[in-house]
DNA sequence: TACTGCGACGAAAACGTTTTCGTGTTGAAA
DNA sequence: TTTCAACACGAAAACGTTTTCGTCGCAGTA
């Protein structure tokens, strides 16, 4: 085990001085071409990297953007992962992945660790217990030492900075609208609590639905989930006894637990009651029968969020200075959930 | 918005020196008390959070592990991160994710960009291309360099360092027994390629459930997909007119597409065909039939690669230099995809 | 011969820390 | 009064880079 190879070393080994080496291996014009030619062959044939922390500490700036998620084991995050890496790596970034467990505390955590000099800026997803006490003292400051900040999908409006969101209340429109359009007179919504922003829009764009055909919001029909956990029994508690013929819910669990009990009772999906979810996931696809949902497009958000982030970071501090939300569309996946259109 | 406070703006304001802030905020006795708490104050008041890449740099520690994996939308490897965030984060690192896409390229330059200085060691799973091509020199690079590496789950013998995997073959027996303990006769099989570990080892289990049973192994029944692509459709063309009373598919989607394919020939799962999956997602869970799969506990294995990278980082280089193979046990878990054991 | 200019290289500062080794002041002991 | 330890603090090196600014020798010019 040989310890990494420095500007020293070579400087040493080959008897010339520190900055010699540098700028030979930078091509400067400044140093003779027999030099230049011996250093970097000396370089290449031992595999010279310059470590990148000097270097950081030197520019003052990572190469390296921080994603904050509330949790991995999701597959819309995922998709947001993935996107952001990519184009991270197209620009020659580097991606610090965290995650918040949904928790306030672990959230601020690690924003501490990335604004310590680690991430150049970052791309961040409130976790629920963040959104339940309105808490945002973290966020301003980081804003407010420089560091750019990206927020996605759950972001809040408190927060001057770039946002990447999806039309949640077109999207849930669109579901309703859908489920109008195939005959459905009894429309129950299965949402989250309201301070998680999305199932509130997404509930929001249900009740417009409703008004804009003339149907009549039944508060009776509309379930709010609080914990994941036991949503399932919760479902099957809620849909007992109710006439509906249309099913929204605003993720995909919630559709498929949603589908099982009307399963259960004896109904058929989609002939008895149609169902749509939300966020487009392997569950969805392969689930019988498949479900017609509104996707979300979480790669693209993912790019669209890495794209503002890196852009702002490249571009000198007050250039510019101004915010953009860019609102990802959303699209209705048709399946086998959903009766057809008439 | 005002620049990152360092030691050296602190120690202007109070008219002390840089060696004094910084003696002061270690607790050293050198400081007196007065001087102490005064610069502790006044850190306190204006958020002093000393700077890591400096850290970094000077303690040629970094205090963060890389992660490499193949892919990232995929349940199993989202929980082997979710496992190393846990005990990393319980242990003061920071974990830098990184994705191959399954591309040896990409792979290599990943492993360039965090041995450079970002990391102090890395836990990763081969890329299928990598195993493909057998040219694992950057590894051995790595781990030239002084680089602990930890390898998880798709793993290869030429290489040594510590390795986390689970008992593949005996996973495989496992649910092949389970699948003749339950009747079966003639067991199809749906695995991946040879040169993917995974796949080569649970076939070998599934052979050698069959042969300790006396069934003679049948090649006709046993499929191998290199793409997951168009995988469905070969999976159809395969299980058409074969006469098979067990299934056993090395990972879900293989496992639901033949229970798919099978229910659209007229047949029923699991009274007329069992089927046994490996991986426990999502899908799993919550397919109907729910599938009787064999569990990786993914989580478990992210958890202990952290737990061996660690160790070897906080461990002096040559105390006790072997490496170690932790084998996770898989289990079986059953579900609605089998008949009951008679 | 003396000056200028240039080619080729080195010294040193800087990024933000930690740490080792001074160094100056004080008070007390001799 | 001198000496010495203890105390409280500062200077400087080091981590590995990049970059600005010398500096040295030499060739060309006047």
């Amino acid at each position: 085990m040989k310890p990494k190879l420095t500007l020293k070393k070579i400087a040493k080994e080959l008897e010339v001085s520190i900055s010699t080496v540098s700028k030979a291996l930078r091509d400067s014009p400044e140093i003779g071409e027999e030099t230049r030619e011996k250093i970097k062959a000396f370089a290449k044939h031992y595999n010279y990297k310059p470590n990148n922390i000097a270097l950081s500490l030197k520019n003052r700036k990572t190469k390296t953007i921080g994603i904050i998620i509330p949790e991995i084991v999701h597959h819309f995050f995922t998709t947001v992962i993935s996107g952001v890496e990519k184009v991270a790596n197209e620009m020659g970034y580097n991606v610090f992945v965290c995650l918040s467990d949904n928790s306030f505390d672990k959230e601020v955590l690690n924003m501490e660790m990335l604004a310590n000099g680690s991430t150049d800026g970052f791309i961040l997803s409130l976790a629920k217990e963040t959104m339940q006490k309105g808490d945002y003292h973290h966020l301003k400051e980081a804003i407010n030492q420089g560091m750019p900040l990206v927020l996605f999908d759950r972001v809040v409006d408190d927060i001057a900075c770039d946002k990447v969101i999806i039309d949640d209340v077109t999207g849930g429109k669109k579901a309703v609208q859908y489920l109008i359009d195939c005959g459905c007179k009894n429309i129950a919504l299965i949402s989250t609590v309201d301070y998680v922003s999305v199932g509130k829009l997404r509930t929001h764009g249900y009740k417009q639905a409703l008004v804009e055909n003339n149907i009549e919001i039944n508060e009776d029909l509309i379930l709010k989930i609080e914990e994941m956990e036991n949503s399932e029994a919760e479902i099957e508690e809620f849909l007992k006894n109710k006439k509906v013929d249309g099913v929204f819910a605003v993720n995909e669990h919630f559709a498929i637990s949603a589908i099982k009990t009307i399963q259960e009772q004896g109904k058929k999906v989609p002939e008895d009651v149609s169902v749509i979810g939300f966020t487009d996931g392997e569950l969805s696809k392969r689930f019988i029968p498949s479900l017609t949902t509104v996707s979300q497009h979480g790669m693209k958000m993912g790019e669209e969020s890495a794209r503002l982030l890196i852009e702002k970071l490249e571009r000198t501090p007050s250039e510019d200075d101004y915010y953009k939300t860019i609102i990802v569309e959303t699209e209705l996946v048709t399946r086998n959930s959903t009766k057809s259109k008439k």
